[in-house]
DNA sequence: CCAGATTAGTTGGACGTCAAAGGATTGTGA
DNA sequence: TCACAATCCTTTGACGTCCAACTAATCTGG
């Protein structure tokens, strides 16, 4: 999966050593670490949109389908869905209006509790979640580029980044 | 540095269960890998947004700063800022306007081709990048929350993504 | 029992990213 | 030399993310 051949060099290693030159060695290593999750992040987006692209779906729509497909109703309140993609309540809206408008998800009342919606899967949007699923497993989750021991070694340390940050309990 | 405490588990260890419960084992991994550097990517970037934000800068604009302050002249063309930092040619016109606009940089024409639209550090612009990167080390890049060796391992990991992924010779 | 606090969701604004299209300049091959 | 191709940058539009402010509904304590 080349993308771009025009760099000659690893922007990262020559940032690293720029940083070596100023005395910062201490922060070298991190500095050099987050550049890298962010190139790469930035790299796996692509490669994900890619395929979801003919599908219609962003790989943010992509995660709140499948989300809900996991759910035993086929559906979540929208306070909960952030809680468990882990972003901002503005982008949960965001995102169920897009799928909406596709006929993918439905806004449904809560019983009880009136400040409540609930987002609920329609089967066009069962569908198509099985459909990207098979898509993304077997042309990006399958196909990362390193081994099975180095994909999982790399979810190991990424898992310790997230502990310390406090992200779950 | 907690976040939100609202998640009393891990969202991807939970994603990989149903992967496999749904007899997509060989895809697992690759998943919870691709999810996690996601996050990852997320709750750095905020880390270093918010050390940024008193400044008045975001990420990609200290990118663009400390690339320039690194150049022999404190210049470069915008196209190849947009090479070395990996973003898209409208990004850099984006960033390089907001940029202008504080007085942190200046678009000066290239001598010999016309084409070709120089973004030039003012002396304003160096010395917040100096500042910027200053607390970046000490409130970032050396708190990464895991060990220097973890550290390491991570990027030589990431490295080999960006490597097959061909980005760069 | 009702005023004030909390919770859920939406809206609007600021940013960043990419894709696609367009304008200007330079390079090239017949 | 001159039309066509390539290169550089900008513009516009679609998305996603966050923050801050706002509305509506529910909960709570005196």
């Amino acid at each position: 999966m080349p993308t771009d051949p025009s760099l000659q060099f690893d922007p990262i290693a020559e940032a690293r050593r720029h940083w070596a030159e100023h005395g910062w060695e201490a922060a070298a290593p991190g500095m050099a670490a987050l550049t890298s999750i962010m190139r790469v992040q930035q790299i796996l987006l692509q490669r994900v949109e890619s395929v979801l692209r003919p599908l219609g779906l962003t790989f943010a729509r992509y995660e709140l389908l499948t989300l809900l497909s996991f759910s035993r109703t086929g559906s979540l309140p929208l306070g909960k869905i952030g809680v468990r993609l882990q972003v901002h309540a503005a982008s949960v809206t965001n995102a169920v209006d897009r799928l909406e408008r596709e006929g993918l998800v439905e806004r449904v009342p809560h019983d009880n509790d009136g400040r409540v919606t609930l987002a609920q899967l329609t089967d066009k949007g069962r569908a198509l979640a099985t459909e990207a699923t098979a898509l993304l497993n077997e042309q990006v989750f399958e196909q990362l580029g390193i081994s099975e021991s180095d994909t999982k070694a790399l979810y190991d340390l990424l898992a310790q980044v997230r502990r310390s940050a406090g992200d779950y309990a």
